[in-house]
DNA sequence: GCCGTTTTCGGCCCGACTGTTTTCAGTCG
């Protein structure tokens, strides 16, 4: 079966070809189908086989022409037209992906000239110092070329946001420092709290731009400069990411920091839109003529479109706009509104810390409420918990509780339980613990390779457990590591919607599991759900952060989040549905 | 090649920086 991803990367590969060609807009029309598919939650082989032609047409840019090519692809897999391309340029274009400064045009003159094909053709050509020969090249064009190869191999990828934050962080502290510095953003897929990022984009409000260009180019990390400007500059760290600066007057902050969040399709809609009004929108202002008539902050921006504002987690041209317009965007939760973590790990089981500095870590991330749940027996290897190991982890919880009371501190420690579904859908603790608690969390934690079929089902069976109140992290995926086990996303909303079952998102940044396409769907048909840290430590309590950011980028609003609640209506909302079950 | 509460045809975002050039194409975001 042919996949979104071969998709995807046979229709990005003709873009790159046309592009070579110098075929004007084609190119740009391949790139937005080849995006939207590879954003696509629905595997493209399945729309097809439900809806034929008409359907994949219906696929955001997609028309009628890329849906037959796909159909072709599909039925036979290959594509006539792309073979085409490629024997008119036989080139491997999959092995120069990633290499910095290294565009179609390049590849298409560095062939034409030299014959080059592939990467191991080019680093021959280098070796060789053919490069700096051509005319239109020199010495720095082949030595960045030959940068470009050396890191692309190094790192490639993208970077889990949790964990790149505190670096970005320390960086955008430092730049604050330098003098003349007015205001620093961290902007671009950052802001808008994608689960995972190519690179880092710092806006600076400075009327003076050369000391925090030469600072910016000179830090320790850096391990090379690719641009530095007088009002940008880009470099890349020794860990392999890349960070860009911009410099802007502070009458420009909102339409820089805008223009610096994106996503590009957010950001060419809206110069779409200013063209329509005849304006002209840059990162410097709107402007009527020669007449700047709004840029100093973004509401000022949305507000002149005649738009209400628009959360940077929601820019991704995903229809944000059409309801900005409308004035229906959601009140999205704010990152100050949780109340309570519903799964938190001790040294019980496999956790760092007690009980007690688990709460108190809490109590300093201004919380009111945990609950601990810690594994069950099934998971061995974490010393999980029987039947009589969770009864004495409830003494000491309440023992703790006592302590917090006697010292006035308004936090509460519930009794909960990060309960293995086993393989056919039972719980590994008896119902009569369970009933027992006030949190159950049901999570797969083996047999990840059963079928779709069998794993739903599983899963199914586990959420009409009358004591099961959270799935926790539903598809089990880790970021950059792990593939999300097979399940049928909407068959487990649908009985999470008719069972009353919470649904996680989990907050561990390589987790971030629900994540924002299947938020949506479950705001959308009322399914509940909660933002857990999954901490195993202390230090893990501000990962809160990530699933925060992920539920605004699934539109959620407070009254979609359990945790979000005073604990009383928390609790009275999970004892109801468990009656109803 | 796609798309339309201005359009089913005629548009398609905008600007900084680089390297190799004397005016600009290519790349990037």
């Amino acid at each position: 079966m042919i996949s979104n991803n071969e998709i995807t990367k046979i229709l990005k590969e003709i873009a790159e070809y046309l592009e070579m060609k110098s075929i004007p807009f084609k190119p740009r029309a391949y790139e937005k189908a080849a995006e939207a598919i590879s954003e696509l939650e629905e595997e493209v082989t399945e729309v097809y086989k439900k809806g034929g032609l008409i359907a994949l047409e219906k696929i955001p840019g997609v028309g009628i022409s890329i849906a037959e090519k796909i159909e072709e692809f599909i039925k036979t897999g290959k594509l006539k037209y792309y073979e085409q391309l490629k024997k008119s340029v036989p080139v491997d274009l999959a092995s120069f992906s990633g290499i910095e400064g290294l565009g179609p045009k390049t590849i298409f003159k560095l062939y034409k000239k030299l014959g080059i094909k592939n990467l191991k053709d080019l680093e021959s050509a280098i070796a060789k110092r053919k490069i700096e020969k051509l005319k239109g090249f020199g010495k720095k064009s082949e030595e960045k070329i030959s940068k470009g190869i050396e890191f692309a191999k190094k790192h490639s990828g993208r970077y889990v946001l949790g964990f790149i934050m505190p670096l970005i962080r320390e960086i955008e502290n430092r730049i604050k420092n330098i003098s003349g510095v007015k205001q620093v953003v961290v902007a671009g897929s950052v802001r808008r709290m994608k689960e995972t990022i190519r690179d880092a984009d710092i806006l600076v409000v400075s009327q003076k731009p050369k000391p925090v260009m030469d600072y910016f180019v000179s830090m320790p990390e850096v391990a090379y400069v690719i641009a530095h400007g007088k009002t940008k500059s880009s470099i890349k760290l020794k860990n392999g990411l890349d960070v860009d600066i911009r410099v802007v007057p502070e009458e420009s902050f909102g339409a820089a920091l805008n223009y610096f969040t994106g996503n590009r399709d957010h950001n060419v809609s809206l110069r779409e839109l200013a063209i329509k009004n005849g304006w002209k929108l840059n990162e410097y202002g709107l402007f009527k003529g020669k007449k700047i008539i709004a840029g100093k902050s973004e509401e000022e921006l949305y507000k002149k479109f005649g738009l209400t504002y628009v959360e940077p987690e929601l820019r991704e041209n995903t229809g944000e706009l059409r309801l900005a317009k409308e004035n229906k965007l959601p009140k999205l939760i704010g990152y100050k509104d949780l109340r309570g973590d519903l799964q938190i790990q001790t040294n019980w089981t496999d956790g760092a810390n007690s009980i007690e500095e688990m709460a108190c870590a809490a109590i300093a991330e201004r919380l009111e409420y945990i609950v601990i749940t810690d594994h069950t027996k099934r998971l061995a290897m974490t010393h999980g918990l029987d039947e009589k190991r969770i009864k004495e982890q409830w003494k000491e919880i309440d023992k703790v509780n006592a302590k917090l009371k006697k010292e006035k501190i308004n936090f509460t420690i519930l009794k909960g339980s990060e309960c293995d579904i086993l393989k056919d859908g039972s719980m590994d603790l008896s119902d009569k613990i369970l009933e027992q608690l006030d949190v159950v969390g049901g999570a797969v934690h083996s047999s990840f390779n059963l079928s779709k079929e069998e794993q739903t089902k599983r899963i199914m069976k586990a959420m009409k457990n009358p004591h099961v109140d959270i799935i926790f992290h539903p598809t089990g995926r880790i970021l950059n590591r792990r593939e999300p086990y097979e399940i049928d996303i909407d068959e487990i909303i649908k009985v999470a919607k008719e069972t009353g079952t919470v649904l996680e998102i989990d907050a561990y940044p390589e987790r971030l599991d629900l994540k924002d396409h299947y938020i949506k769907k479950c705001v959308e048909t009322g399914v509940k759900l909660s933002i857990d840290s999954d901490a195993h430590s202390i230090t893990h309590l501000p990962y809160l952060e990530y699933g925060i950011g992920t539920a605004r980028r699934g539109f959620a609003t407070k009254n979609d989040i359990i945790n979000a609640w005073p604990i009383d209506k928390m609790l009275s909302f999970l004892k109801d549905k468990r009656k109803i079950k």
